[in-house]
DNA sequence: CGGTATCCTAGTAGATACTG
DNA sequence: CAGTATCTACTAGGATACCG
């Protein structure tokens, strides 16, 4: 029978709508930049460890040094994954030990600066964001107004 | 004494870059706008449920539609966070039933059109990215040079 | 030095059911 | 119609240990 629930209806639709997102260049962008170390090492790579410089080529260790915390599994992760998309590229030189260095291309580059027009939008935004999130948090918190969905019930 | 190992030096910085990183105002921003429905309730509201007209409001049952396969619990979740931050307002008229709907804030519309240059780029250069990202793989997968560091052993 | 392999945790997305 | 509450599943992220 034809008849589906509302369940059954959201579940085909998701199925479609899979192929959407899966097909959306800009999830797919979303998706690889938004690793939290992505736009660190496009950074490190794209400024330099001081975040305010030219791009230039950094090694393995260096970048673990300059991304602190890093875990080298995240690190290798992240490096990997931005070389698999062609924003980086990899060269090991034959040394003892090895010599491995992460340079942006020229895709990875211009990736860069578009990051940096996001980044320019929150530094600018940001306060906006802060005192927003503030009054909405306080009015919630000091005067909960039913705002026409359903409010937790106060004690009894 | 002052010797630490590897691990509890990186534990100390991590500590530290959780400041950074949580103070960082990009960091902020991907990490509300890289939530799975965010950029998308951001281009409905922003160019209408075909994605490509007027910014519009839109009541929570429009969106849900647009939105196909989204659960109540994540559009109500989305909206609240986008409103939290002050990128979209919310409006209760109270019919009955009751009728509720969202519409960008001039915040939001600002962000919407940032997001947008975003898309652009990876529209532009998806396709630069996917030869990339087939050519990687193939690489690896039909000639499995080691690259310096451990190859997954052969069956023996 | 430059990684890989393994295991573990915690936050986020989704299904389902219920309410004003 | 417009949500909230609760539970489960998945996976990104991280600690640790070890190899070339």
């Amino acid at each position: 029978m034809a008849t589906r629930t509302a369940a059954q209806r959201r579940a085909e639709a998701r199925a479609e709508y899979n192929a959407f997102l899966a097909a959306c260049p800009s999830q797919q962008l979303l998706a690889r930049v938004s690793g939290k170390w992505v736009t660190l090492v496009l950074s490190a790579l794209g400024s330099g460890p001081d975040c305010d410089g030219d791009p230039r080529p950094m090694r393995y260790s260096e970048l673990g040094r300059v991304l602190a915390g890093v875990s080298p599994k995240m690190l290798s992760q992240t490096l990997r994954s931005l070389e698999r998309d062609g924003l980086i590229s990899r060269t090991a030189t034959a040394t003892v030990p090895v010599t491995v260095t992460y340079e942006l291309t020229d895709l990875g580059l211009s990736l860069h600066q578009t990051v940096r027009q996001l980044k320019r939008w929150s530094e600018t935004h940001q306060d906006e964001v802060a005192a927003h999130r503030a009054a909405f948090d306080a009015a919630r918190g000091e005067d909960p107004v039913p705002r026409g969905g359903a409010q937790p019930e106060a004690v009894p």
